[in-house]
DNA sequence: GCACTCGACTAGCGCGCTCTAGTCTCGAAC
DNA sequence: GTTCGAGACTAGAGCGCGCTAGTCGAGTGC
């Protein structure tokens, strides 16, 4: 028997029930229930009664129960890495457009003791009708995999993957961009540190590469390992620090590698943009807290929240359309961190 | 009727259920049951060809059936704020401490258009447990008032609230060391920018002041208006350099406002810390990425995520128990951005 | 041979809600 | 006066599980 004196909520009371309700309002559950899903056939003061009687009783209704007996949770499930600030971005974006369209949104975080395997998981049990996936490092495979158990929409995911809703910025046309300032700024050495496994990494590298090409300059091209992290960017400052010669601008896979490259440039007393420029990517609120504001290729975020969202749930309305993919285009946004070179 | 093909989670075939899987596996749905539930009474065989079904129909329980009918979530509700990186902190130290003794973790983050109310709104109609507030800005009266709904436990709240657990670390310890650090490597004039109305900078304005007293110091002591933001940093450094003469230390409300105030400075051709020594608090993962490493109160993320699930726990297990305040000693963490004024 | 135990398994209720298929009232139309 | 319809409201099934109270059969002990 459940003690109603102690209850694993710790409250020390029963939480009231729509049963609770409609015994204090004088009417039955069925009518609670339409009253608090907004549905018609409630006279006005009946429902005032109720709304007084549920809000005297504190009752709030069990979304547990509600996902059961509607076979609807009306929940949009996100997956997201807490430290990526852009991803932070994203989440503050996606939570009004679904709130917009009468979704609620759960989070769910990877982290360096639960992979995306897990958070995904945990949005599923916790039915969430369709997934946003942030950035999501799974390959096309798995995605695909996915995308065929469930409805999802990925934000920056790998592009060969078929089964899912992708929104993406233009790669290609970001880092020709970031090329071309560089070289229109008179920069012929240019290496670019990628993202690693990271999604979107292997599409970078080769649009740096073609972008180089394009402007005569592919035989100089040159890419360092790295990863989305302030450590890979360090790592390869280090390494930049310790040959013959500097290039005269770095490409970062993304703002936090810019940080990390920022950093390790001005504690090796190498001025930025004096003496080596450098690129970001994201323009993540992060891009403007360093000494040198960085220039960066601005993916927009509180647009691409807006696609997923769109994506998703024009999805769930119409689960027989084909996954489609939204390529948005970046753009350059010069701050301090480029300059000529000397 | 509901349309099979073309249910909501847009996968075209309707989800397993246990029925399903008891009837694959030739047994009964309570069998299928005690096997999910990792529960005595079933025997090996049997429990292997269950799991086996399961696997192949692509079964997974269902979490809102069962919350229902357990009346238990085993879920403790996280709230926090997506833009600190602290918090970011705490939270990848939550999610394997909660999985250790077996609860789920809900996110429920706080944005511009979403606030405090709503994100914990959210957790609550999802039946969590028992709630942790990552420094939640309510004020005390808030916090008793839903620490009397449900089962509450902080990371940084305010320290006047009674009805909740609390964890925080010692503030005046933690700045007591960081102005002792400062007037021992011979400081006089040392401001401290205050975190504003955020929890806790009440507390640090507090012991700021007392430790200058106890150093002499106390006619000196200066506090400027400020936030837990880059920009709150930014902005006090701008109006320290309009003054005739800089102090020759400042002492930040968090992490954030430091890395603020570092750029600030750094863009004001200032030196640090050569001609000002700067101190932060929290010591997120992002005080190694300033140029000059930030010297920091370090709080352990990893301690305080512990002694908050360790907390929600034990209440969910004995309700009677009042609630309790854990206080860690902080530590000061020297690094870069402090040294001896010229 | 009988009572008893113990492990393996099942029947069926109920969690808090939604939703379909009603009932009941009341006023308007004929 | 009767019929009809619309609005207001209700009864009750069922969502996918957990859990209690069983049944059943194979030992075990005497």
């Amino acid at each position: 028997m459940i003690d109603e004196t102690a209850r694993p909520d710790g409250t020390g009371a029963r939480r009231p029930t729509m049963t609770d309700v409609a015994r204090a309002a004088g009417v039955s559950r069925a009518l609670v229930s339409l009253v608090f899903r907004n549905k018609p056939g409630a006279g006005e003061e009946t429902r005032q009664r109720v709304l007084q009687a549920a809000d005297r009783l504190g009752y709030r209704p069990d979304t547990a129960a509600r996902m059961l007996a509607s076979h609807r949770s009306r929940t949009l499930g996100v997956m997201l890495t807490v430290h990526q600030p852009f991803q932070a971005d994203l989440v503050e974006a996606i939570y009004p457009e679904a709130e917009r369209i009468g979704y609620e949104v759960l989070l769910s975080a990877t982290a360096p003791s639960r992979d995306e395997a897990k958070a995904v998981e945990a949005l599923l049990s916790h039915r969430c009708e369709a997934l946003v996936l942030l950035g999501p490092r799974a390959e096309a495979g798995q995605l695909d995999e996915l995308g065929g158990r469930a409805l999802v929409t990925a934000i920056n995911a790998r592009e060969d993957a078929t089964r899912i809703d992708n929104v993406r910025t233009a790669d290609e046309a970001g880092v020709r961009q970031a090329v071309d300032h560089l070289v229109d700024l008179g920069h012929r050495e240019i290496v670019h540190v990628d993202g690693g496994d990271e999604p979107g990494s292997a599409e970078r590298r080769a649009a740096y590469r073609k972008a180089m090409d394009a402007r005569g300059l592919g035989e100089r091209a040159r890419v360092l390992p790295g990863a989305h992290t302030e450590r890979a960017g360090q790592d390869a400052a280090l390494r930049l620090l310790d040959e013959a010669e500097l290039p005269t601008a770095v490409l970062a896979s993304n703002d936090r590698c810019a940080l990390g490259l920022l950093r390790a440039f001005a504690l090796g007393g190498v001025d930025v943009p004096e003496e080596i420029s450098i690129v970001g990517y994201d323009d993540s609120h992060v891009s403007h807290l360093a000494p040198v504001a960085l220039t960066t290729i601005r993916q927009d975020a509180e647009q691409m929240a807006k696609h997923a969202v769109r994506l998703a749930v024009e999805r769930l309305e119409d689960p027989a359309r084909t996954p489609q993919e939204v390529v948005l285009d970046p753009k350059l946004v010069s701050r301090g961190s480029t300059a000529p070179p000397r």
